[in-house]
DNA sequence: GTAATGTCTTTTATCGTGAAAAAACATTTT
DNA sequence: AAAATGTTTTTTCACGATAAAAGACATTAC
């Protein structure tokens, strides 16, 4: 099967939109810089608008002929990435429970079952075990160390430590500096949100992440960024898993993140210092309070193939 | 080609060094324990020994019939695993010169250069790109972000953070605790090596790495311990490449060490401070001062197509 | 009956291959 | 001549296949 055209797919789903915006469509050069993919994309996807009728093409002239239908998308499914599918297809095992720490990772199985080559599945377990949740075991097979309590306090333990550093950093920036008027931009985003929170409280994990990026990039340490993206990784699964009491949680953190931003901008060490420990604090007994120690495996009936016990 | 046999031919090697000690070899499962390999790796050795008249093999019975010869052994280079060659073909390219930040990394050049398959490099690729060394453009090439001066701060100041951090949780562990057996046996080690500085100078590195890495464990912290991969790898490669002062720079070194260790059995936070604090600033000293800023890039005829301009 | 050996099965490591996508080069248009 | 389009080449991504190595099961030895 070699290889999807996924982002084919994606990109043309996204270049529809466009298409409700304007009368004619930019250069091949701007729409590959729009679209973030090559020109040899964009005409794939030009071709295939001027096949639907979508838009007449001729040479520098793209003239859009009619609105996009429904039909006239891809499929969702078919847009994500082989590495977002083995990634979901994955958390889903780990999550869903029977899945203890010890285990045994298959790659040949987790392929099989998933319906993906073993190459993919491994440079996935390979990329994943930054994350800390699996090990490798030389020449042999992956071990899964499993989603525990220790594990959510070794990550805060980390996260604590490099947020306050990077918010000491932040609050440390010339006043000149462009991340002062990001912070206003955030502060303003925070607000409204908070002012909808009835209505839109499930956008706060993405607002939330960009707030923390932000911070951590203060720090000007590639590996305190990129440190980072465990972080998002795991609150991104634990969103999706634990959605109790999930608009609480959320208002709670947004007067949390308000407060923060004011220290930040008074630029007051200890202020920031106390702000920032004080949501790292309800952050990390948020996160703790979703995993109970002691998880009940499922009957081993219905158990999936993917996690062995050792 | 297939799969390199060269967990067999390392294996073998190991095994015929055990020959000189014994009169004949333990039971397959045991030695399969002691060479850190299967039984069906154990068999084949067996198999050869016999062949090459080594060991009389029959069941439970494994007799030394003769002492190892140098030709009885695989070679040196044959026992490497895949991850290990391209690991160090392309350390060398990096280190080499001409290698600066920006450039692109070319999968299939490096395979093609390295005589191995694209999966072998893309895979080491992923696994090296945690060293914060290069970066991945999505569905596209590699980035080297180049040994600079930069890294080897961001670097240091993420190692100054957690080793002061290990050796406090050091310091509060128990009087009962293993911990302290395995410190007295690296002083012991230290003060043998302080000794025959003259001649075993160049065994430092191998310690320090022992030394550092049963502090850091003491954290207690799998993203900590694990950590410390980045900083032995870059230790690794730049002992190898500045050996400028070597002799005088380990003397140094291992001074602060039992310095360091003298603190630690004292348990008074204090002192491990002031001790770890004075071992992690002439530590990242010596890294900085192997960095020259603004290295000269190599005329463009010699330049390996491994790495290419943007 | 425990622990070894002997045999068979499964999994991992690596390659070559081919399609998708990017990138490079050549040509045309404004 | 700068920037677009048209064309060709190269690189990345993903797969199935195969030998090495691990692991599981069956049998034998102590």
């Amino acid at each position: 099967m070699s290889k999807s055209n996924n982002v084919y797919k994606d990109a043309f789903n996204r270049c529809l939109r466009l298409l409700d915006e304007t009368q004619s469509l930019p250069s091949e050069p701007e729409l590959g810089t729009l679209l973030g993919v090559s020109r040899t994309t964009v005409r794939s996807i030009l071709s295939r608008m001027e096949e639907t009728g979508l838009i007449a093409w001729n040479k520098r002239n793209k003239t859009v002929l009619r609105a996009p239908r429904p039909e006239d998308f891809f499929p969702e499914e078919e847009t994500d990435s082989l590495a977002e599918i083995i990634e979901r297809s994955f958390m889903r095992r780990l999550l869903a429970g029977g899945a203890e720490a010890g285990m045994q990772i298959n790659e040949l199985e987790l392929a099989r079952e998933i319906g993906v080559g073993t190459t993919s599945v491994r440079e996935f377990l390979i990329r994943f075990s930054r994350f800390g949740l699996i090990e490798k075991r030389r020449n042999s097979h992956w071990v899964l160390k499993g989603f525990t309590r220790a594990f959510a306090l070794e990550l805060t333990e980390i996260r604590e430590m490099f947020e306050l550093r990077s918010a000491a950093a932040f609050a440390a920036l010339p006043h000149d500096s462009a991340v002062w008027a990001d912070l206003d931009r955030l502060e303003v985003e925070h607000r409204q949100l908070a002012s909808d929170i009835a209505t839109r409280f499930n956008e706060f994990s993405e607002l939330d992440e960009r707030f923390h990026r932000l911070i951590h990039r203060a720090s000007h340490n590639r590996f305190i960024v990129d440190f980072y993206d465990v972080i998002a990784m795991i609150f991104h699964y634990h969103y999706q898993w634990n959605k109790a009491e999930e608009r609480q949680r959320n208002e709670v953190a947004i007067q949390e993140h308000l407060a923060y931003i004011a220290a930040l901008k008074s630029r007051d060490p200890a202020k920031v210092d106390t702000a920032c420990r004080k949501h790292l604090k309800s952050a990390r007994q948020t996160l703790l309070s979703s995993i109970p120690e002691g998880r009940q495996a499922q009957p081993a009936g219905t158990l999936s193939a993917t996690f062995v016990r050792a």
